[in-house]
DNA sequence: TTGAAAGCGCTAACAT
DNA sequence: ATGTTAGCGCTTTCAA
């Protein structure tokens, strides 16, 4: 393995200084004779320059480089927000650092303090720690931070959220006027807003159709974001918590889940209970994650548009790092109602 | 936004040399006193030093980081390897820059050189790029590559495997075993080894049980990568190529599908065109993803340990970069039966 | 045990 | 249009 060329061994080759070759080299609009431009890029390519971006952004201060710190990659629906965020970086030139916190607060805490060491020009989170300080703390520093899909109380952060509390009026609404009037609503523990606002659109759609909540209809998963243990956890949840709902004198006819591996966890059960979905009780999922369509009865649920969140988050991030005015400090993604197989008339 | 604090910040508030501070702040083995390591550290925390690694690291050409370049992060499979790899990494201070290259050769190209322009210790790579130059040219430049789940076909480059041919192998014993003795393969286009290699396995179980392979039975899409539109294309051409096996005079009663989205997708038009699985039809997928337990009927497949390939692949990738000795330059993973609901005997 | 100073590869202000 | 040189923040050799 050679040493790695430098803009000097060119500068060299081609005896000129190692300001124009860096001139020529980096694209500056600097003047360069084209004479010159041309002996340096026939240089560069015959000794297989490649620019040392280390050199560079020391220079500059500029890491092209953002973070993204979620829980898990593996959560298809993380999956498709990162690849928002990809699309728009790379676009513009930077390069994404991935980090799964694996909701763990400690985690998000070291990758917060080693991508600023870093000096990522911004990061995009869905933060699961309670505690923000550490957060505000890296902004006041003066990093950028974007939210995504879940508050964080500082004015400094812009956020992506998205509106939760109508998706959870839609689907029940939706529910309601297919003729149900007993409706559940499953759900991991709703420490996180996301979860509580889908219950309080959910409240709100059973309130204005003058149905009054039963004891039972909530069913909230005990266990804490610390269990996660993949994808399996929501799937385990829908199937534990529906067996309650089971169990009730008067059953639901249909249900909502949190999400749609909550929903389908709740369709296992179901089917292995012998309860046909959709015929004797409907299930609504939440997410619309890519398989909610491949599957049998596929799932009525609804739309997050997830992609467009990352997308949305990386342009608002690169906007901020490239201090152009930023229009919206908040914008809320909405809601849309996918109608499948999941669900019928009761 | 108030400066970043540097080492010559902290040096004038103790009125040491940046020396001194550098030993004790980047955790040196070098000597200082007890009495001073304790007031650089006081200050630092006073001012909220952090370190700047991008000059550690063009001092040290040290970038702590490494690059994943796959297809996208959005395929489930995917997404399971780059977790394997980034919780090696981290435990190893290592980040990740994750690159999805959209089944583009342009695009993987692009990111092979960005990353090391960037100083990436090393890459690991799921090419689908049928031109290995630019990746052999890289590593003549001292890049070092670890390819997963693929062959590249240099010396230099360390593998992590999978043996598909015996998956494929397993799978159709596995069928045979349960009285089927007309078997199809439905699979996206073998341009890439792994599905070919399923296609060896199947082959050969079939020869060992002196099945003759019908005319139709194997069913390749025509389809390119290049036109891949996330997962639902392997979900689409499962729907589409099965039509095909229901026009025989004479069909099959197994599927054996090259991955579990395509087996899905087999799956749903079997359902919609009235075909019981797995009482008329048994299906059997390959990949053994998350979801694969969470359908109805839960998918009977091959396991192939992805996290372990990440984990593998990162391990490896991370003893190259410290040159430890390499005891095996190829792991090959194993595949392995889970049996679940979508086959039955025949 | 501590400090001075060179230098990693690059850019950019300044000089010519 | 081209060159000289300082310096980004850090580590490390060498000297004290």
């Amino acid at each position: 393995m050679e040493k790695r060329v430098t803009i000097y061994d060119i500068a060299k080759a081609v005896d000129v200084s190692v300001a124009t070759v860096s001139r020529v080299l980096s694209n500056s609009s600097y003047p360069v004779s084209p004479e010159l431009k041309r002996k340096i890029k026939a240089a560069a390519k015959e000794l297989g320059y490649r620019p040392n971006m280390i050199g560079r952004q020391l220079k500059t201060n500029n890491s092209m480089t953002i973070g993204v710190i979620i829980p898990s990659i593996s959560n298809p629906f993380y999956a498709n927000v990162v690849l928002g965020i990809e699309e728009i970086a790379r676009r513009s030139g930077y390069h994404v650092l991935l980090c799964n916190s694996q909701h763990s607060p400690e985690l998000e805490a070291e990758y917060l303090q080693t991508l600023f060491d870093k000096q990522v020009k911004g990061i995009i989170i869905s933060s699961i720690s309670e505690q923000k300080d550490l957060i505000n703390e890296y902004i006041s520093k003066g990093l950028i931070v974007i939210s995504i899909d879940q508050t964080i109380d500082n004015p400094d952060v812009y956020q992506i959220g998205f509106d939760y509390k109508k998706g959870g009026y839609l689907a029940t609404k939706y529910l309601i006027e297919n003729g149900h009037r007993k409706i559940a609503y499953v759900t991991a523990p709703m420490n996180r807003p996301s979860r509580h606002d889908i219950f309080k659109g959910y409240q709100e759609a059973l309130l204005e159709s003058g149905i009054t909540l039963q004891e039972g209809w909530l069913q909230e998963s005990a266990l804490d974001d610390i269990e996660y243990q993949g994808n399996a956890y929501e799937f385990r949840n829908g199937r534990e918590l529906v067996r309650k709902l089971l169990d009730l004198d008067d059953r639901p006819t249909a249900i909502l889940a949190c999400n749609d591996l909550t929903a389908l966890g709740i369709i296992n059960e179901l089917h292995f209970q012998g309860v046909e979905v959709p015929n004797q009780i409907s299930v609504i999922g939440f997410d619309n994650i890519e398989l909610s369509q491949m599957v049998v009865p596929s799932l009525t649920t609804i739309d997050h548009p997830k992609l467009e969140m990352g997308r949305f988050a990386c342009n608002l991030l690169l906007d901020m790092v490239n201090s152009k005015p930023i229009a919206l400090k908040e914008i809320i993604l909405q809601p849309k109602l996918i109608i499948r197989n999941s669900t019928s008339r009761n």
